[in-house]
DNA sequence: TTGAAAGCGATACCAC
DNA sequence: GTGGTATCGCTTTCAA
């Protein structure tokens, strides 16, 4: 492993590492000159042999020494889901315009690995934490802001009064995924959950009853809750749409994604239709949804917001100090209407 | 940022720096014992003290004095991408059981990201790289093995001796397609693809071509290319069904995700049924395959065994050196008839 | 503008 | 088993 270091470069060119080091972290200012207290010609021999000789500056010494790295962590639950995957994405955009690097990591829920990772990341000497708690989390995130490190809590919400917050107001989620149908017209509106009392779930149910209450509805409020595990699932929510039909349910919410799909599927299986059987609210995003005709409303996550404030306000934490009262951001989530592919909305068949 | 080194540990411990090195750095044997020259009563208490004192390691100084970091990169060139996400997934989780940490990164196709990236990474020391390439990332990937950091390519290969390469096998993808539709009984099989040529589809072009030759079909052969961009592509995709119609083309080869959907959302527009208008065979996942009615077969990416080869490759290539022959690995994509979520396969309704 | 030298926190080497 | 100390590559005073 050949290593060109920041000495190479100074001997290299006849001047002093101190130069170098000037030279290697000067930022280009707007009239494309070099923001630093070196003669330009010097600046450009120095530049030139880096080039050369290909150095790279060896983070690991820059930040040892400096305290920094310039660098931040982005520790979901679960990289392979496409909301966190596209948060992960959102971010990482974000920083890098900032001129930040992000690393990334998953904890798939297992909190001992997530207080290794935060171990590793702070041990990388990264200036702030992303991260999206896993049930059983919280030491190992306590112990992250009790060190000083800034640390931003998405997705799930932990107790603790220094974590700075991005959330989405899931109260506010079910609240217009229940509206809606209701504005169509539909007064039998039910929800299919799970027996788990994942909190954004039930906010959700939260909002949804709040909807039915408020259009006069209550006694048409119902939630299902089902186990999370699939095949019993699966087969509970044929029985739920089998029972629907004669019940007169006109339309479901669906929380989750893969409620969703456990309701298409009942669909299939009892060879019923949407919406001439039943209309749905689904909850983020499928390719099923969009190629659906009619395409099926579902709510989605804001992440591009998520992610650019969350970054926002880690880097406002990073920096300065922010208030108390400004560590905590809240989000809606959005009603979509319109499929990715081009079909149309569900409106359009109403 | 309060933090405490190994000397703090050291002076309360009452020993040397050294020791706690030591006792840090060791592995739990078999015995529960640690595997380490120093007192077990010493180690435990040097334990204890680390304990109490709430010391991590300074990766940054570690890796720095001992150049190695236990640690590997993954670029992909979409973090948001559904294949590269659970590719991303799948080596954490294996490189975790290792006792490698995995950093991940997204180049957004974008080859100066890439490059910045590949130095970001070196900086950090990371002992090996696996990257999906973009176009153009040639120069940025020469440079890290160049310098003697191990790289294995994924997905995409580009020119270069001193790769890994842990690739999938396209050409058979686009034969196995093909030989499924033909086996089912159709002889008018086209397939639609993109104008750029990009090797994974050109191979599956090529595989197709194969096994319409093979089954005596070569005048049948059929391979739609249409532009990448999405209003045009799905007008495009809406009228080659229309005309298909009037050919008699039974079955379509829907080489990508992407694909798929135009192809889906023409259906739809068209008014036409799968498999009653067209059978199809498509490439990837979506939740869309698997609850169709019945269940539409699809080419998916061996995703565990590029994640397990990739790593196990690369992680032969940082302790020993591996041959030339063995740099190598090609695996083979498979063909899916049944869905996810519990629908029928395909056949079933034949 | 330029350079010499003092560390950052760990590991590696060598001596005891 | 244990401890002293040089050193990794860089940033950062401080002085010239």
């Amino acid at each position: 492993m050949k290593k060109v270091t920041i000495r190479d470069v100074a001997r290299e060119a006849g001047v002093s590492v101190t130069l170098v080091s000037f030279v290697m972290n000067a930022k280009v200012g707007k009239d494309g000159r070099l923001d630093c207290p070196v003669n330009p010609d010097t600046a450009q021999r120095v530049l030139q042999v880096a080039k050369r000789l290909g150095y790279r500056r060896n983070n690991a010494a820059a930040s040892l020494r400096s305290g920094r790295s310039h660098s931040i962590a982005v520790i979901v639950s679960d990289i392979a889901s496409p909301f966190f995957s596209e948060i992960c994405r959102s971010i990482e955009t974000i920083a890098y315009q900032a001129g930040y690097t992000v690393i990334f990591a998953s904890s798939e829920e297992k909190p001992a690995k997530l207080s290794h990772l935060v171990d590793m990341m702070i041990g990388f000497n990264v200036e702030g934490l992303i991260v999206a708690p896993c049930l059983g989390g919280e030491a190992a995130l306590s112990k992250a802001v009790g060190i000083g490190v800034p640390t931003i809590l998405i997705d799930r919400d932990i107790p603790g009064e220094d974590f700075g917050r991005v959330l989405v107001d899931n109260v506010d989620a079910g609240y217009i995924a229940a509206r809606y149908l209701i504005r169509q017209g539909f007064g039998k509106v039910e929800m299919i959950s799970y027996k788990e009392g994942v909190t954004s779930l039930t906010d959700r149910e939260t909002g949804y009853a709040k909807a039915m209450e408020g259009a006069g509805l209550k006694d048409d409020t119902m939630v299902h809750r089902i186990e999370y595990e699939s095949i019993a699932a699966k087969k509970e929510v044929i029985g739920i749409f089998r029972d629907a039909l004669k019940r007169g349910t006109e339309a479901f919410i669906l929380p989750t994604k893969k409620m969703a799909m456990y309701a298409f599927n009942a669909m299939n299986v009892l060879g019923l239709n949407m919406p001439k059987d039943f209309s749905f609210v689904c909850f983020d995003e499928s390719d099923i949804y969009d190629l659906n005709k009619p395409v099926v409303p579902h709510i989605v996550q804001p992440i591009a917001e998520i992610a650019e404030k969350s970054f926002s306000l880690l880097r406002r934490m990073i920096e300065d100090k922010v208030s108390e009262e400004d560590r905590t951001v809240s989000l809606k989530a959005k009603l979509v209407l319109g499929g990715r592919f081009g079909a149309e909305p569900m409106e359009a068949s109403f």
